[in-house]
DNA sequence: ATAACGTGGATAATGATTATCCGTTTTAAG
DNA sequence: CTTAAAACGGATAATCATTATCCACGTTAT
């Protein structure tokens, strides 16, 4: 049990287009390089937050990704949400149902109703924080100057 | 992301193993049918058990496995933790660590604190709830004859 | 027209989880 | 003291989800 490790990549991807100036977009291939992240497997990342109106993609030379939305309603749950797809951590396999022959109907299982609830105090957490808060940690005193040269990176890698 | 079948299995293994009188004791092989679980992975998930001090096991003839705390002392939450290990549902990747180029000891990561975070609270939510509690939920009015049936079926298997 | 980009589908590689096999040890019973 | 039934441990295979690659196609600035 364990997150993929495509949410961490997409949420910093998102840090990453925060930073961007207005209007301009990052390529798909920059942005993947910039996270060590396979370039062909992280478009697909990329696309689900575009189905998931994170962000908004522009084809065509001089394409990229930009944020759809204000980084401050950008919650890292909607993040998790998008990348992970809307399963339950915990999905009963009918075990209790088979031990006691019920009908199919009485779906029942000791269970599912502690851990719905404990997945939703998880996902309660996540959606404390955004892409702005976020953002706004990094660039923090702490690592001002290697924040600078990140954005000197992205002056160099955006587009229009 | 999603919770090892084997998490629930042992979960109802418990419950099973909580129906029966004192001494008493059941062989693994009638547990994972009853589960409809593969007997020969279902001794590993049992083993884990055993190692966390959940359970005892008995070998050799008349052999099996018992309780070994109380069920009101048996959390899911020690279920859990037997059965998935205690490593933690995120994990940094060190994205950030090489975006910005830091030391390594400098390990920084925008959502370790708020996973953890998460985590805890999902946790908390599955120490509320033992094997009594949830035997107790079984045992209710509602499947009294289904549990009958269950405990008929344990008097067959138990030995000693 | 063309070059650089995103899209979509098919498909492989990887890794974790689940499953099987086999030999060993333990113990009750004949 | 032999045998049968059980837990134990290690090695290994099968399965499945995740990650990764490839390629043909649509889009758009130059």
């Amino acid at each position: 049990m364990h997150m993929k490790t495509g949410v961490e990549q997409s949420m910093y991807a998102l840090v990453l287009l925060n930073m961007l100036p207005d209007k301009a977009v990052l390529p798909g291939e920059a942005i993947s390089q910039q996270l060590g992240a396979s370039a062909t497997y992280f478009q697909k990342l990329l696309r689900k937050l575009v189905t998931a109106d994170i962000i908004t993609s522009v084809p065509g030379i001089k394409g990229g990704f930009r944020l759809k939305k204000k980084p401050e309603d950008i919650r890292v749950y909607d993040v998790y949400l998008a990348v992970e797809g809307q399963q339950s951590l915990y999905s009963s396999h009918g075990i209790l149902v088979d031990m006691l022959d019920l009908e199919k109907e009485e779906s029942c299982c000791l269970l599912t109703n502690l851990m719905e609830e404990a997945e939703s105090s998880w996902k309660a957490v996540l959606k404390r924080e955004t892409i702005a808060s976020l953002s706004e940690e990094m660039c923090g005193e702490r690592f001002k100057d290697k924040v600078a040269a990140l954005e000197e990176w992205i002056n160099n890698k955006m587009v229009v």
